[in-house]
DNA sequence: TATGACCCTGAAGTGCACTCCAAGCAAGCG
DNA sequence: CGCTTGCTTGGAGTGCACTTCAGGGTCATA
């Protein structure tokens, strides 16, 4: 007995938080739209604990709940937390994407820093790669040198 | 007054540990073969905290003293450290860097496991590549929707 | 209606990689 | 000689991102 019918105008989040990170290998438990925990900790990865905590701390647009108080995630929640795992993958910090699910919830008047605080985000991943790429390099040299040094002392006894 | 002479004869460690990842942009302190922790921290960027810190946990192939008990840390160490900071770029745990440590103090037999733990690296660098690469996607899909947006605007104020 | 799986909360605990602290020894300088 | 600066130690503290706990309430099904 689930008692909030869902109201059809809820605050408008943007359509660009659903559209982006639409991921293929989780489908969508099929057309409804009233998720308990557990169900979005299997689809999501996250824990049910994780899920509460992200709550507290300001990371969801406030999920809705049942007559008795259990949450129920939605559609659009699923398409957020698609957002902020793709965001977790970047390396940003959680108190980094709680202040962008602020700016979120202030309304399109925020646009331009939350432009900003991806093409940030977006330097450092590019940074990131390029000091990986940088340690692929001496790990090759490393992996190189112990192959040599193998196949050299196997020849040895040839 | 440093009392110990620079023994020659140390144990191998081997060359491989000496060659990869040369670091032009913090170039040696000339010919000296005795540095003060303080000159290695800004030698490395690492703090004294931390090396202290390496060299307990095992991270460190025993550092020289002075006669009165004080580090010097010697061109190898440096070397050394630097290969350490290289495996820290890459995301490896430190404990697994300790495993690394322990093989090469164990000497040439360890050749392959050594490899192995390389290898496996290497496959997680990639790994982590390959996810911030996907990533970009998205930060690059919402960063042109929000430019779009404030173009679009800017047009109806005109 | 009873049982077992699931859900709730606030608070405390965990693991990692440092980071800082207190108390003390040692070297160089005026 | 005193002062400052730098080094030593063991142990405690920090920040992050969860994770677990204690002590309950709820839901579906037999």
């Amino acid at each position: 007995m689930e008692s909030t019918p869902v109201t059809p105008e809820q605050e408008p989040l943007e359509t660009v938080e659903r559209c982006a990170g639409a991921d293929p290998e989780h489908p969508r438990p099929d057309g409804r739209d009233r998720y308990t925990i557990s169900e979005v900790a299997a689809h999501t990865g996250l824990s049910a604990h994780t899920l509460r905590w992200y709550e507290r701390i300001g990371l969801m647009p406030h999920v809705d709940r049942s007559h008795t108080g259990q949450r129920r995630f939605t559609n659009r929640d699923l398409d957020w937390l698609s957002l902020v795992g793709k965001l977790r993958l970047t390396g940003m910090p959680v108190a980094d994407m709680v202040r962008y699910a602020e700016l979120v919830r202030q309304g399109e008047h925020t646009f331009e820093e939350r432009q900003a605080l991806l093409e940030q985000t977006r330097r450092d991943v590019l940074g990131r790669i390029a000091e990986l790429q940088g340690t692929l390099a001496v790990l090759d040299y490393k992996i190189d040198f112990y192959a040599d040094a193998r196949r050299a002392s196997e020849r040895a006894w040839a």
